[in-house]
DNA sequence: CCCTTATTCAACCATGAGGTTGCATAAGGG
DNA sequence: CCCTTATGCAACCTCATGGTTGAATAAGGG
């Protein structure tokens, strides 16, 4: 998982820690409070976590024996700058008849015949 | 992965897909023209294909021998929703000290002592 | 009909991810 | 000091994933 943005999706692919992140929008926790609903071990929650750490998408102090798990925002961002690029872009060829002229986009297709695609139908 | 937010995160945590994904924003195209920048086998693209088309990222026509790919939009908003949530829950807390009050969220327990919390330092 | 092109399916292999258990470490609290 | 609490690390198991190759299917084209 060499770049950022695969490891945070990659992170978020997961339900649990996707819950995770719900609950520390609404406040730091700690592992084993963080663990309590779930039924998996302690352990398995402390992988999650490692996980959202490696991806930046949590930040952790150390309290005493406990180490209070805190959600970061700017990870987002990066996400949602992703996202949205593609998303505009999709959004406009679906509005136009741009897909009927993407079919021909690529090559010329010098003898396929490039009126071949509007018998898509 | 029962649900679209799971097949949706995990489709694009893998580099290929994502590539894909961008290279789809430029207009459709089909499995071969796909597979042509990457090493990998002809097979292996149209597997990851298989992936996005499942989390609803690509739909397919039918066009001859051919299935060109489009990349479809809606299931971008679904990620922007779910990210969008959290991203500004993680900003408040962020500009603010909440994360210090946040230590003791889990009990209110107003006579334990509020300030122990003030050793976090 | 047979051949070519485009795509998928099936079987297989290697790796990684998520889970478990058991032990080690860190940090107070009698 | 020993005990308890909170957490991390290591070894292990199982299954999903990404890759491979080889054959099958779909759709034209000579």
């Amino acid at each position: 998982m060499t770049d950022r943005l695969t490891a945070v999706f990659a992170a978020l692919a997961d339900p649990v820690r996707r819950d995770i992140v719900a609950r520390l929008a609404g406040g730091d926790a700690t592992v084993n409070e963080l663990a309590k609903p779930y039924q998996i071990s302690v352990q398995a929650v402390s992988k999650h976590l490692k996980v959202l750490e490696t991806a930046g998408l949590v930040s952790r102090r150390r309290d005493a024996q406990r180490r209070p798990c805190h959600l970061e925002a700017e990870v987002f961002d990066l996400m949602t700058k992703w996202i949205e690029r593609y998303r505009r872009a999709a959004e406009e060829r679906h509005s136009r008849l741009d897909a009927v002229l993407a079919c021909m986009h690529t090559e010329p297709s010098p003898n396929t015949g490039p009126d071949h695609t509007g018998a898509a139908s």
